[in-house]
RNA sequence: GGAGAGUUCGCAUAGUUGGUCUAGUGCGCACGCUUGGAAAGCGUGUAUACCGCAAGGUAUCGAGGGUUCGAAUCCCUCACUCUCCGCCA
């Protein structure tokens, strides 16, 4: 969410903003309703201070009548101004987050590289990790989809142990960077999912809902660690909060089938390892960094031939100020004309205070008033993702897999298959 | 799942026959006095959001509704905490 003392004075750029971000929203109409509320918000307060002032001592019954007219329409003000805000916090939740000035003005689909691996080199042609991973009987899609639903799927053997290998590398690497471990519930209340980004209602919605609470699934670990401090003042003068969370992630994934999300790339569940950092302002490009720098190492370490992009405003989402994905090769990845291209495996991104807002997260700085934080969120490790590009960039010719180093004290062995 | 008790201004508490309660007290914290310095003591101050050019106003006593001229106080719903019982990895 925006300040909205921000949006009426600036009302042109947010236009744009919003062009950029190709978000459609009339921003005429909600300056009219935040004029409207203000109007009508002014109105029942003066009422209020007449009743206040009339009720004070014990009123005769005359003034009794006169304060009981005077009640209603208050209450009559106040149902037309809480149409007003229902209006008004609609469009405002729309409005999406201002966006950094570096971030390339584009589309869904692009982007500035930023950095670039050259892609593995084979002797052979490369499997995708679905047969590969099918073959050595690691991996069971036709029952995930009899026992849940497709896209749902069992992992077996030593794809277990590579997944359970990746979390703990990941966990060892984050924790050396001083984020505080945390496993999380893989439920929250959908006023937190809202404060997050998420939309947990409607057609449009990428989260399972838990029919008859108000709990649903999440769809990642952002959400539960985000909601962590909501409504709290936080206490920053140490340095800022940064978290390292695990759980389980569902999506819904609705209508998004096809060639690209074949195999493990586009899943309805799987474990994540997520950092969150809530910091004081100035201090959020600096960490957002961090992030990338952290996530950088770690594929790094795993030896992964891979990307950076600055992905362009169109594609930031709601929430995003700006954000940098890594995209891993994957020979699953291209088409006719290119074996295999990048796919994203990890996203870091720098929200400001647009989560902040919505979920009331401020710190005290010295003796000024409470201002809102900066959140900030970064995948670590995932499984599906990156076991897909390990897999696919580690396959040998005979089918086989090789570990990658880093990972082959938490598996024991050096080659799967 | 059943029965009961609770949720008040950073912390702890007072306030439940509805009005003078946004709210007392203690602790903590800040500033000042005192002191060689400190402790103690004394004094003063100590929530947030919104509206308003301002003066000022409105809202908030877990959350949301309701009754009332008026609600921290009464009613309903929900969340959470604690105690006991049941069940259970």
């Amino acid at each position: 969410m925006l300040d909205i003392k921000f949006i009426r004075e600036n009302i042109e750029s947010v236009k744009q903003n919003c062009a950029n971000r190709v978000v459609k929203i009339n921003i005429d109409r909600l300056i009219e309703t935040d004029e409207l509320r203000r109007l009508k918000l002014r109105e029942i307060e003066a009422l209020r201070a007449t009743r206040k002032a009339g009720s004070k001592g014990r009123p005769d019954p005359e003034e009794i009548e006169r304060l009981r007219a005077l009640g209603d329409g208050i209450k009559q003000k106040e149902t037309e101004l809480a149409d007003i805000e229902k209006e008004y916090t609609e469009l405002m939740l729309q409005i999406p987050n201002l966006t950094h000035p570096e971030t390339p003005i584009g589309g869904e689909n692009d982007y500035r590289i930023i950095s670039e691996k050259p892609a593995p080199e084979f002797s052979f042609a490369p499997k995708n990790h679905e047969e590969l991973l099918t073959n050595l009987d690691l991996i069971d899609f036709d029952r995930g989809a009899k026992v849940a639903a497709a896209k749902f799927y069992f992992a077996k053997n030593d794809l277990v142990r590579l997944n359970q290998a990746l979390i703990n590398y990941g966990i060892d690497l984050v924790a050396r960077h001083g984020y505080t471990l945390m496993e999380t519930p893989d439920l929250a209340r959908n006023k937190i999912l809202e404060g997050i980004g998420f939309n947990p209602r409607g057609s449009e919605t990428q989260v399972y809902s838990v029919e008859n609470t108000d709990l649903s699934l999440i769809g990642t670990a952002e959400i539960t660690v985000g909601g962590y401090h909501a409504d709290e003042i936080l206490d920053l003068v140490d340095g800022p909060k940064k978290y390292a969370a695990l759980s389980h992630c569902f999506r819904t994934e609705a209508g998004a089938y096809g060639r690209e999300s074949r195999g493990l790339y586009r899943v309805h569940q799987f474990t994540k390892l997520e950092m969150f950092v809530y910091c004081r302002p100035e201090e959020s490009e600096t960490l957002h960094n961090e992030l990338l720098a952290i996530e950088k190492e770690i594929c790094d370490g795993l030896g992964l031939s891979y990307r950076v992009i600055d992905v362009a405003s169109g594609d930031l989402g709601g929430p995003a100020y700006r954000k940098y994905d890594i995209e891993a090769w994957m020979s699953m990845k291209g088409d006719a004309t290119k074996q295999g291209d990048f796919g994203e495996i990890t996203s870091a991104s720098n929200c400001a205070d647009y989560q902040a807002r919505r979920l009331n997260i401020r710190y005290r700085d010295g003796s000024g008033d409470p201002a809102f934080v900066h959140t900030l969120n970064g995948t670590s490790v995932v499984t599906s993702r990156f076991p897909i590009a390990i897999v696919e960039q580690y396959q040998r010719a005979d089918g086989t897999i090789s570990v990658p180093e880093v990972l082959q004290k938490y598996l024991d062995k050096k080659v799967i298959g």
